[in-house]
DNA sequence: GTCTATACTTGGATAGAC
DNA sequence: GTCTATCCAAGTATAGAC
C-alpha cells in the first residue's frame, strides 16, 4: 500500500532542517485548507505559500494527501488539548454548554473545524483517505462521549439518550454548523443557537437534580 | 461576472439534442459528485461518465462549476419535490420526525444529501461559488421552518427556540449526520440517532398539547 | 539527507470542423 | 447550433544536483 522509499515515507523522526520544513509545509497546508479547500490545496498552492520547492511535499509527506493528514493531525492535536484543558474546569451541564459555545466561537475563528470538514468532504476523492481521516476523527466521539459522562452522567436523560449517541450527534452538529456558517457568513445564527441550547439545558436542571461535579478519576 | 457568448452561458432554453446533452452532464455530474467529491469532479471525469466529449461541458455550462451548480439544481429540486409530498400528510410533530427519519434514510441511499455537502465544501475553492450554492441551500431553511411551524408552531417549546434557529439547527444535523455517515460507513448510527429523537419529542408531547393539525393556508 | 530542475499527466478552455 | 481536436496551464511525481 504505502510505497518503500528512503528519505521519510510517512513521518520520519528526521532531524536538523528537515524539520522546519515540514513544520512550514503543515502550517501552510492548514492555511490552504481553510482558504481554498481541499480541491485547492495542491502541492503548488501549500508550497507556494510556504515559499518552499513544490517538490519537498512529495520529499517529505510522500503524497499531497499524507501532508494533508499530516495537518489533520497538527489541528486535531492542538483542539484536543485546548478542549481537554476546558473540560477540566467543568462541574456542571450549564457549564460544559458554556464551555462548547465558547469552543465553537474560537473554532469559527481560527478556522480549525474547516480544516476537519475539508478533510472529511475531500476524502472520498482518493482511494483509503477516508480510512484515514475517519481514524483521526474518532477520538473526538469518544472525548466529547467523556465530556457527557462526567456532567450529564447520572441525570435520568442519560437513559434515553445514549450518551455515544449524543456525542455522535454534537460532533455532527458542529460540523454542520461550521459548514453552514462558513458558506453564508453568519456567525450570529450559530452563536444563537448555542444560545438556545445553553437555555434549553438550564431548564431541564429545573426538572431534575443533574449529578454532582465529578472529578476526573 | 458571467462571461457574454453566443450559445448556452448558464441555462439557454435550447432546443433538440442540447437538451439531452444537458441532460445527461448533469446525471453524470451528480453521479461523479456523489462517487468521487468536488475534487473529482473534472469536467473530463463527468464527461468521461457521460462517454460525451470533454469540451461539451464548456459549451453547455461555459464551466465546470456551472455544471455542478445545475447538478446541486437538478438534485435540490427532486429533493424538494419529495419533501413536499411526504411532509404534507403530515399533522403532528411525531408524524413529522417519522418523516424526517425515513427522508434520511432515503438521502442516505441515493446519495443525494453528499450533493449538497460537497458542494458546500468545495465551495471555497472558486469565488463567487459560495453565494451560489448558498442561494440554493435557503429554501431549505425556510421549507424546514414552514414544516415545524405547521406542526410545533402552537407548541410552548415554541416560545424558547425559534422556529428559524431550529430549522437551521436541523439542516445542519442533517449535513453533519450524513457527513459522518459517509465517513464511517455506520449507517445504523444515524438511524439510530433518529430513533432517540422520535422518543424524545413523543416524550416532549406527553409534557404539554400540542397543535392539532394545521391545514395549509 | 535535503532540495531543485525537469518529466510527465491531468484539467480547463477554445478555435475551428461539421 | 452542436460538437471535436487541439492548446495551454496546473498538478503530481522523480531523477539528479548539492
Amino acid at each position: 500500500m504505502a510505497k518503500a522509499g528512503s528519505p521519510s515515507k510517512v513521518a520520519t523522526a528526521g532531524t536538523a532542517r528537515s524539520a522546519n520544513t515540514r513544520r512550514a509545509l503543515v502550517d501552510a497546508a492548514i492555511e490552504t485548507l481553510k482558504e481554498h479547500g481541499f480541491s485547492g490545496a495542491s502541492a503548488r498552492a501549500i508550497a507556494e505559500r510556504a515559499e518552499l520547492n513544490q517538490g519537498l511535499v512529495f520529499y517529505h509527506f510522500g503524497s499531497v494527501a499524507n501532508l494533508l493528514l499530516a495537518a489533520l493531525d497538527a489541528v486535531s492535536e492542538s483542539r484536543m488539548v485546548r478542549f481537554s484543558a476546558a473540560v477540566t474546569s467543568v462541574s456542571s451541564p450549564a457549564e460544559l454548554m458554556d464551555v462548547a459555545a465558547q469552543i465553537f466561537r474560537e473554532d469559527l475563528d481560527t478556522g480549525h473545524v474547516t480544516v476537519l470538514v475539508e478533510m472529511i468532504a475531500g476524502a472520498s476523492s482518493t482511494p483509503g483517505l477516508g480510512a484515514e481521516v475517519a481514524s483521526r476523527i474518532a477520538p473526538w466521539f469518544t472525548f466529547t462521549q467523556n465530556a457527557i459522562d462526567s456532567t450529564f452522567g447520572a441525570s435520568p436523560f442519560a437513559s434515553l439518550l445514549p450518551s455515544d449517541d449524543l456525542a455522535y450527534t454534537i460532533v455532527a452538529l458542529f460540523l454542520g454548523l461550521e459548514m453552514l456558517t462558513h458558506l453564508d457568513g453568519d456567525r450570529e445564527r450559530a452563536l444563537s443557537i448555542f444560545g438556545h441550547a445553553q437555555q434549553l439545558v438550564a431548564l431541564l436542571g429545573a426538572f431534575s437534580t443533574f449529578a454532582p461535579p465529578k472529578e476526573t478519576s
